[in-house]
RNA sequence: GGGGUCGUAGUUAAGUUGGUUAUAACGCCGGCCUGUCACGCCGGAGGGCGUGGGUUCAAGUCCCAUCGGCCCCGCCA
């Protein structure tokens, strides 16, 4: 039999042939997808990373390379020398896309067989723990490649565009300490000192800003981060970032060279031009017209707030939720007459999630509306419900009535709801927003103390500090978010260089000078040795990819992702390890 | 920590109010077939229903517990 790789090189990838290599001698290497033995001519659909191709053994063409041929079975995998040919006359293929030609072969080395695959990848619906426990086959699926293509070619641009513009890619620790705010820490602990532990980094934020105190002035990195809480189909346990930071500069700078990234990145990837800039949004505006502070603006339903309007209502309820400070605001949706009662019921389940005792909803009528709480209002309430909503007839106005988060939060989340359900945006629609004026921090119940709400390191807006001890919720940050289509793909601040700011906010935050030291010690020291105005932003790479793949799933992006129980089916992580070397590390399972 | 949903041949699914040897399609194996492309035709093998208890004369079907996949709330500076 032939031995390809001793004496030929693959000279095409299936995929790429096409009519123009008509005539040619080629060497294909790949995997059997498909065969189709007619005991005369054997028909096999060859197959790589590019695509496939038919190759075709005739029994004239030499009974040694045709005896071969019948013992191929899927995912076999081949070597063959052969020649391109024209298709005979209504023997193409339209949806194949090499589907003009074919590839008469004149030899064949097998050089692997295959076990029959767990499942087939033409299917679609194949379940998930199946497919993540032989996740390299179901890697070999053309759509999941198609995805990882994607996402190396995004990190390509994103270190070519860095690389113009005068970024260095540094690399930082990922045994590093841990540091007590945010997210819960993975921990790796340390041989050499009994009891003592690294972590993995939550985001490489304090060394980043040793390298601006350091002088680089401009820094990137593409990086892996680790985050020990509950998973999500948008979250993973570890995740890659793209991590920026730039001194000398100020917010302007940051978000326009970010959109240029931006723009850059969708350019090579997907060749679409972006509008630039983008639109920005305080986060109270955010908060207000769309519940969330990270609003899907591809569609334009708003939250409007008709307090006012009801804090005399004849509805009891309405009167009584604001007199105890709460609010009720609405939202509309237009035309809306394909909701059946009964959907409008269902919804107040889909409410009922983020806290909503009810989800009133009224259709409007010429006249009047047809609405449980119709019988309740004055005339006088609902001509000024109308008038505020902008209703008109056959729109369908949604209440909730309650304290402000859970009205935004529910009414935040039911616009995005109703939005997907009645296909309101189209798949390709993109809508960025930044989000700017955060809060610096807000109060924690559970702590009983103001908490930062990005990091402590943010620079609060210079003209708010005079706030700092009358109220502490009120200081904005110089905090920024980059949202698209209603998912946060990247946030960042200006850091605060000063040792004395820094000294202020920790003392809002309830932190001691000795537990400073004792956390943030390193950086602290750093500020003192002429630290330049500094600030920076990550992207999440990871959700990126899904927005442009239109990836349903995180782990659609990623090759060997986790299980919602931050499992990989595929190793078995996480096991346990031999008694030894737990002994090794001083440790004991309680 | 909580809510929801799913788990039946390799895969995807069906399985009535509990009732003989648990269905189908695809895949797989064997045979036939020189133009198919989800090739076709003929024949065959393959599971005891995620796991463990329980109720019952009788359990994929009912009950309890448990494991696992997915979605969500909390959590994620």
């Amino acid at each position: 039999m032939a031995n390809f790789l001793a004496t030929d090189k693959r000279t095409h990838y299936c995929g790429n042939l096409n009519i123009s290599h008509a005539g040619k001698e080629i060497i294909l290497m790949g995997w059997s997808h498909r065969r189709r033995d007619h005991g005369g001519v054997i028909f096999v659909d060859l197959r790589d990373r590019e695509g496939m191709v038919q190759i075709v053994f005739n029994p004239d063409s030499g009974e040694a390379v045709h005896g071969e041929a019948h013992k191929i079975r899927n995912e076999f995998v081949l070597a063959v020398k052969g020649t391109v040919l024209k298709r005979p006359q209504g023997m193409e293929n339209p949806a194949l896309k090499t589907g003009e030609i074919e590839v008469i072969v004149s030899e064949l080395e097998i050089m692997n067989e295959s076990k029959t695959p767990p499942f087939s990848f033409d299917e679609e619906d194949i379940s998930e723990n199946v497919r993540l426990k032989y996740r390299y086959l179901d890697l070999r699926r053309p759509a999941l490649q198609q995805n990882l293509f994607l996402r190396s070619k995004l990190a390509a641009a994103t270190r070519n565009y860095f690389d113009k513009n005068g970024f260095i890619e540094v690399e930082t620790p990922f045994l590093t300490k841990s540091t007590p705010e945010g997210a819960r820490d993975y921990l790796v602990p340390s041989r050499i000192y009994k009891g003592m532990f690294y972590a993995l980094p939550q985001s490489p934020q304090i060394f980043k800003q040793l390298l601006m105190v350091s002088g680089f002035d401009r820094y990137y990195q593409i990086v892996k981060c680790f985050r020990d809480e509950d998973l999500r189909a948008d979250r993973q346990p570890e995740f890659t970032q793209i991590d920026v930071e730039m001194s000398f500069i100020t917010e302007e700078d940051i978000i326009k060279i970010m959109e240029g990234l931006m723009a850059q990145i969708f350019k090579v990837c997907l060749d679409r031009e972006l509008k630039l800039p983008f639109p920005r949004l305080t986060y109270h505006d955010a908060v207000n017209r769309y519940g969330k502070d990270n609003p899907d603006t591809r569609f334009d339903i708003e939250l409007v707030d008709i307090t006012s309007i009801v804090s005399n209502s004849g509805f009891k309820l309405f009167q009584e939720v604001v007199a105890a400070g709460g609010i009720v605001k609405a939202i509309k949706l237009e035309q809306a007459s394909g909701l059946s009662r009964k959907d409008l019921d269902e919804l107040k389940d889909y409410v009922a999630v983020y806290g909503a005792k009810g989800l009133a909803w009224a259709r409007i009528n010429a006249t009047d509306w047809t609405s449980p709480i119709y019988k309740f209002l004055r005339p006088e309430e609902v001509e000024k419900i109308n008038k505020a909503m902008g209703a008109k007839e056959s729109d369908i106005i949604f209440f909730v009535a309650d304290v402000p988060r859970v009205v935004n939060d529910s009414l935040g989340n039911l616009r995005l709801h109703l939005a997907k359900k009645l296909n309101l945006f189209k798949p390709d629609d993109l809508a960025f927003n930044w989000i700017t004026e955060f809060p610096l921090m807000e109060y924690s119940d559970s702590e009983k103390r103001y908490v930062s709400m990005h990091h402590p390191f943010t620079s609060p807006v210079l003209e708010d500090v005079a706030l700092f001890n009358s109220q502490p919720g009120k200081v904005r940050a110089r905090a920024y978010d980059l949202v698209l289509n209603g998912s946060e793909i990247g946030g960042g601040s200006i850091r605060i260089h000063r040792k004395d700011l820094q000294a202020q906010v920790f003392k809002v935050l309830g932190l001691s000078n000795e537990e400073a030291r004792s956390k943030f010690g390193f950086l602290l020291d750093a500020l003192e040795y002429g630290a330049p105005p500094h600030g920076g932003i990550a992207f999440g790479l990871d959700r990126l990819t899904m927005i442009m793949t239109h990836a349903e799933s995180i782990r659609d992006v990623i090759a060997f992702p986790k299980t919602q129980k931050a499992a990989c089916l595929l190793s078995d992580a996480p096991s346990k390890v031999s008694i030894e070397q737990l002994m090794e590390l001083s440790l004991k399972i309680v």
